[in-house]
DNA sequence: GGGGAAACTGCAAACGGTTGCATGAACATC
DNA sequence: GATGTTCATGCAACCGTTTGCAGTTTCCCC
């Protein structure tokens, strides 16, 4: 029922052979007989069947991106950019959501791979075992991970975090939290390497507070420990976790910048609203630059490169001076 | 280079159509021959090509979303959800943003027609002919909007809507101003619709400020207007409209709720943590409801049906008295 | 033990494109 | 005017799977 390249040879006079030519490789074909196929193809109303090109072809046009959670609001930016840039290379993108699973994680790739010509892995918890085993089936591009000879796009919280403890030295916090978040996570540990650098630099004492769920419910349940460390100050793994401690903190009676600061990493949209220092991720940037690099890869077989994408702080109101008032010796 | 049925067909000493039959049609084979089969399949990760089952099934096992904005937060959940669920029945999704744009949205269904089995629209902009005609090409389930002999998912704001109605009225409020959405917004006509039915069941002044944009911009633009008309609480088209004017608001020295009283639609996660009193959308229970019918669409020509969820107002702390305490007669 | 049904498997033609090779025409070169 | 090139097109095999049809075997029943 479909229109196809039959079709449109018949009501041209060619063969279909130079109607395929004439969509894949117009040069080909003289632009007399080519005009003439063009315009039975759109009075036809002629598609290309993706399914039979992808056969001949071995390339299906399709792109996947795996992130952990669609609904965490660090995630939707990203792929709102990564999905209408593929678009831009006539590219279609799969996206699928792992809850935060590594069973399903791996599972999803596998089911994937077979028909899309590669994916962008965004901060997988796979081991870097298995993702080397998987990349032999189809060409990865990892966002925030950094498993050796894959293409990567960072965006480094590093910076971000100096930043952020510069800013709580500077408003006289001497008593940090950190929450950490997931173990596998590589912005976890980037995180924690730099807050513990920049710590020891400025002569601060940091608790390591974790490892908490990436969710509100990590952040709530994080409350007491925070409480009881003594910290005057609290630098969460992302925003999520800092606006459930947050709202933790607010349901007993205490006051966020007033008996507490608080400062959350993402920028989310939740964030801007509610007022929450945090730490800016170029989520968007990072979706282009993957896609770039990940479709890059996938028509010319050179070298894997990695990109790097800053962070910086954005103050709001969550972070304030301590309560007690040290503000120095 | 990839494994295909010839390979397992070799391997098990069977014909290829054996091999798919395995499959495709399990209980076409010999339960022996079947063991055989699949251990060779596993043995060497044999993985089926969806092209090229595609090419002679004509399904290609895939499905395309499509919503008016990735970023917005009214449709991460809802995207997550209906992808989980069409992973159910090994359906992958593909998601695709058209940025608000009518021009967008009718090439993207095009573009897709070719290789999803069906579409979901999310509160598409096209007009009801455009719909019908594509929907020629592919099976369609739409949400929030009603065109004629489509299957359709409607979260009905008008329950919501009563029930803020009531809230305000309950409170105090006789003077409400309504920030009205996109013209060929279904929701916003719902809005509109039930919002001056109840103002005139409760004897309420209501105040029709728009056509606005759907975005923080189109609620900050909207506060002059809003303090001009002299209403003392705001029902918005959706969070971002209400929290964009609630930002707008405060720049301004107001204070929400003591001065104002603002009420969103939609629930998002942002709505949640800035305490933005809502109507809560059932976005999740949507995603899942519309994936259901379009694959019962799919499988089977049944008569289309419509689902209709119910809204709720969900107080939280934008909503109090009004501040001139017009409490009643 | 012969006829027929049922169960299983193989054969080969699709599905809708792409592409290496062959053919033929037009044209330039010496 | 024979030879070589270039350009445009047709031919046919192929991509990996499905599926209608036909053949073979097994089994049942009279």
């Amino acid at each position: 029922m479909a229109v196809t390249i039959k079709d449109v040879a018949h009501a041209s006079g060619v063969h279909v052979s130079t109607v395929s030519r004439t969509f894949s490789a117009a040069h080909l074909v003289n632009p007399e007989t080519r005009a003439r196929v063009v315009a039975a193809a759109n009075a036809l109303g002629y598609r290309p069947n993706r399914a039979a090109r992808a056969l001949s072809t071995r390339r299906t046009g399709n792109l996947g991106l795996i992130v952990a959670d669609i609904a965490n609001p660090f995630f939707p930016p990203l792929i709102k950019a990564a999905q209408a840039h593929a678009r831009r290379s006539d590219h279609h993108v799969f996206v699928a959501d792992t809850d935060e699973q590594v069973r399903a994680e791996e599972e999803l790739i596998r089911s994937m791979a077979t028909q899309v010509d590669g994916a962008l892995l965004v901060a997988p918890r796979l081991s870097n075992r298995l993702i080397a085993e998987l990349s032999a089936d189809v060409p990865f591009v990892v966002v925030n991970r950094q498993p050796a000879n894959l293409p990567a796009v960072l965006m480094d919280v590093a910076s971000g975090a100096r930043q952020a403890l510069e800013h709580l030295v500077s408003l006289g916090h001497r008593e940090i939290a950190l929450l950490t978040g997931p173990r596998a996570s590589w912005t976890n540990q980037r995180l924690e390497r730099a807050a513990t650098d920049a710590a020891e630099h400025h002569g601060l004492r940091l608790h390591r507070l974790g490892p908490n769920q990436p969710t509100e419910g990590g952040g709530a349940g994080a409350a007491p420990g925070v409480l009881a460390s003594g910290a005057t100050a609290v630098l969460a793994y992302n925003d999520l976790v800092a606006l459930g401690l947050l709202q933790e903190l607010r349901g007993r009676g205490l006051a966020v910048p007033g008996d507490l600061s608080v400062i959350g990493v993402d920028n989310t949209h939740t964030a801007r609203h509610c007022g929450l220092t945090t730490i800016d991720m170029p989520t968007a940037a990072a979706g282009r630059a993957a896609i770039d690099l990940l479709l890059r890869r996938i028509t010319s077989e050179d070298a894997p490169g990695t990109v790097t994408l800053d962070t910086r702080l954005v103050v709001r109101g969550s972070t304030a001076p301590p309560a007690d008032g040290f503000q120095g010796p």
